[in-house]
DNA sequence: CTTTTTAAATTAACACTGTTAATTTAACGT
DNA sequence: ACGTTAAATTAACAGTGTTAATTTAAAAAG
């Protein structure tokens, strides 16, 4: 029994229905175990229903995650005000690794696989954009440092230096969701290592790291 | 024309055919692009004989990344023999990243992929055999400067230094595989980020990072 | 109140994939 | 010369992403 729908609302609605389920399969087996039939079955539809709101698997699944990037770009945005901007980096960096660790699959899909040939079609998130792109609110952040002298004085770019912030986290957060699960490895606590890291990075960037431990701010609010 | 093979020297020149034939569509088309049947035709031999060799193609390709991993560690053994320990610790994290950015396919299968289920069983790799296991090799540099105590005294850990050592390394590896052909970020250049980054995390982490600069130590012999 | 149009949804199919059961075939030991 | 053994093959299964052709119901037009 085909049509069912015929306003543009409704038509939303399955293209957030679609959108939902495959999130949630997304999340709970992994990326490249779900099929296109499992997520139109779960809606009750067919899989061929699916190919009439998104071009391809590659499209629903970057759908998926921008909109779960546009809430960590959302999120950020409060991040920004903190006045300090020492504690500034430090909380930025610590969400970025909070996220990074509650959405394993979305992280996995958008930072650690290579990029078929630029997603810059596919992707709707306007990189670039610092309402809609984390990267570009730390270099915000990290050129207003720079501006204030805050850096090392053999440190002349800026962007160079954000990279190195930015591979910094990525590399705990990254290496954590790929191998924290290994045994053949004795991990530490995780927190542990995304404290120590950020902490040797930022004494080997800054100029003044004294005042790094101005307050205890090794304690994450929110739990992993 | 089924059986050509019977002395058991054969059928291990078939395994290393099946090996390198593997490694090739491997590394030029992409870990999951490849398939078993394209490995199979271009040694003329069908799909099926490669089950015979290799239980599937998780396996194969494990056994593809296994060997270039013992070449991996068997030219760090080398890098022991160096008598400066802080010489030896940034070689160390340079051979690393040139084989991360040389084999980036190898990379990405062992450590920007979660395993499925510890590939513990499938790999033939002695994990924590110094001789064939590179983060092995780390703890064990690791430890050595640790009992020297090269080390800020408040480090306590000399395991959580080795792996903030291995994660700033891999931060830097892993986001230039995954995203270095990305037009939508300026990336500075590879060198440049992996020699900040390498400076910045030993001066966050040594006790005395003064002698860091006594040569110029930012050149890598071989380019990449 | 038909009839035509329009677009949503479906079925059927294509060309693949990894993998396995059953079968053929050549070389070896006796 | 003959049976045994194991290498290699063909055929098939269940699954994938994706598309062309088709049905069907609702909205628009007469």
């Amino acid at each position: 029994m085909p049509p069912k729908i015929k306003s543009p609302e409704d038509r939303e609605k399955l293209r957030y229905s679609i959108l939902d389920a495959a999130r949630t399969l997304f999340v709970e087996r992994g990326i490249e175990a779900v099929s296109m039939r499992e997520i139109a079955k779960k809606i009750n539809y067919s899989a061929t229903t699916l190919y009439h709101h998104f071009a391809d698997k590659e499209a629903l699944l970057q759908a998926v995650c921008d909109e779960d990037f546009l809430a960590l770009a959302s999120g950020m945005r409060e991040i920004m005000q903190i006045p300090n901007l020492i504690k500034r980096i430090q909380t930025f960096c610590k969400s970025y690794a909070l996220f990074a660790l509650q959405h394993p699959n979305h992280y996995r899909l958008m930072f650690m696989t290579p990029r078929a040939s630029c997603n810059l079609e596919t992707t709707k998130i306007q990189q670039g954009n610092t309402e809609q792109d984390a990267y570009a609110q730390l270099k915000l952040i990290m050129q207003e440092a720079f501006d204030a002298g805050l850096f090392k004085p053999e440190l002349t770019d800026f962007e160079l230096i954000a990279q190195t912030l930015w591979a910094s986290t990525h590399g705990v957060c990254s290496l954590e969701i790929a191998l924290g699960h290994e045994a053949w490895i004795h991990w530490t606590d995780i927190e542990a290592r995304l404290n120590l890291m950020q902490s040797a990075v930022l004494q080997g960037l800054l100029q003044n790291p004294e005042n790094l431990n101005n307050e205890k701010l090794n304690s994450m609010k929110t739990r992993i």
